[in-house]
DNA sequence: AGTATCGATAACCTCTGGTTATGGATGTGG
DNA sequence: CCACATCCATAACCAGAGGTTATCGATACT
């Protein structure tokens, strides 16, 4: 019998965290649809995957085992698609690259430049990517390497090459009391609301509210954004201030945010990342060489 | 992006014949709506993966990467599948065992009460497959194992412990011309329509029209069936006649239709068939035990 | 006991995915 | 050289899959 690998994906969300409700949300459909296909894979299946309680969903003996062999045809799904992408690439001469917001700085071009220098006859294609899922495009092959800020989600199934490290500063409203001050302590900044990325992506999020530097203090979080549009209006509009790369003021310059040195936060790096079976020769091959060759030793 | 499996079947099935026409007839379904699934894939995996031409549909090179890998993400299907269902039967004490119309004999009953020996507190449920594609219940784990006359298609994917070698003889009506021989050589039969398995079982439809004693003279189809009713009925009205193993006559005795002796043909081999990654403690296992228990030694 | 929570169900609507019938382009045989 | 067969694309149509909101019944917690 046949699936939709939607299915499984539904599945996983729903033996991950026990819920139907929750998962529900978290794949952005509705309960009642969730249940159905839940229904719809167990009858594909011929065997009850879950065991229904008031206390939620527990995988049953068979649907334990498909938990362990479902992430495999996922998986062996996303691989063949990248393959695809791959091959229509290179026959169009087209390298597309992701960029993490603002991740994308004086680097790029220089690395731009050397790929061109080692492929004349061939086009690369920016796409930016929001911080809702940002490894996304990566795995679905849409792009074939992407800029990031470590760290980022099951950032371990990638390759990362470090190619630029650069302190964080605090961007606040100009108005902000605190944009009077020219330099300031991250303690200085505990509780004030911060404008932050998606919940889903986890330690990516958490280093941008400086969770590290917080000894366990709770962060409040006064807007939620996705891209850097939002997240400038949201600073802007008073919502919350947020930790940026130094590089942020000069590509993100707004009147009405300021950027401001702040201590007692780690630096940001920026790194490449592509899938982990590494390219045998095409395009991306050179693409990462001239990355090398422009990367920060110190990064 | 998520694709169901049908469409990826849909995929191989045209890139291996290089034809919407005879791919659609061989799945079963119209060739427009044929033509619609493989430009939703198309669109899916955001390629074009055949170049149409008046003669047929060739892939292009996206195409040929798909080819690769799509085999890999059915099987990781198949496989998943076959877990649900072992860990099904597991739980419910049920061992699902197939066999092939016409290859369940004496032999079987031996079995399955050496099995019963070995756990009592288990049931084994056999199922009925037709000729027309005999190996789909192995491959998606209706059933855990199989008995099979070899040879079948895709044979080598799975695991065959040989159980008995029994000669062949013809079938045919009994008011047949040659139904008063006691006995005939294959070479009196050999302009005789024949009854015969479905065409896309390959080498298993050969066996039984006795293609290798044939030295190349095409055989004439009479009829074409798929399960032993129709196939007793189809000899018995005269469409033609058909090779059979020797115990057909005693499990498929009808007055209208007689078995003869023939001389010249090679005799049919019986074996159990299971998938590859074998059993590793469970039910099959003690099955697949009971079987070589009861194995002829000549087989 | 009252309430919040969770999954199941019902009613409804849209769009997918199938069908048959037909068209246009390209080789092919008389 | 024309008639024809073949092959894929398209159109029109229809059933059902798969989504939504609203509601229910049962359980656990306060």
């Amino acid at each position: 019998m046949d699936v939709d690998t939607r299915l499984l994906r539904s599945f996983k969300a729903v033996a991950e965290d026990g819920s139907l409700t929750r998962a529900a949300e978290r794949l952005f459909i509705s309960q009642p649809a969730l249940t159905k296909q839940i229904r719809q894979l167990e009858r594909c299946v011929g065997a009850r995957l879950f065991d229904r309680s008031k206390a939620g969903m527990a995988l049953t003996g068979a649907g334990r085992a498909l938990a362990g062999t479902a992430t495999a045809v996922i998986e062996a799904w996303d691989a063949a698609e990248r393959a695809v992408r791959a091959a229509e690439a290179e026959a169009s001469k087209v390298l597309r690259i992701g960029f993490l917001a603002s991740a994308a700085n004086e680097k790029t071009q220089a690395i731009l430049a050397a790929f061109r220098e080692r492929r004349p006859d061939w086009r690369v294609e920016l796409r930016q990517a929001g911080w809702g899922d940002p490894t996304a495009a990566l795995a679905s092959g849409e792009v074939e390497a992407a800029f990031m800020r470590l760290p980022f989600p099951d950032q371990d199934d990638y390759r990362l090459l470090p190619l630029l490290t650069e302190p964080r500063c605090v961007a606040m409203a100009a108005g902000h009391r605190l944009a009077a001050r020219e330099s300031l302590r991250f303690e200085d900044l505990l509780d004030e609301p911060f404008v932050a990325a998606p919940a889903p992506t986890g330690a990516f999020r958490d280093h941008w509210v400086g969770a590290a530097a917080r000894e366990g203090r709770e962060v409040r979080i006064g807007a939620v954004t996705e891209h850097p549009d939002d997240w400038l209006s949201a600073i802007a509009n008073g919502d919350g201030i947020a930790l940026a790369p130094q590089s942020a003021a000069r590509y993100y310059a707004r009147p009405d945010v300021v950027y401001r040195e702040v201590s007692g936060v780690a630096p940001s790096t920026v790194a490449l990342a592509w899938p982990k079976p590494p390219p045998r020769d095409g395009a991306l091959a050179d693409f990462i060489a001239a990355a090398v060759e422009c990367a920060d030793d110190s990064a």
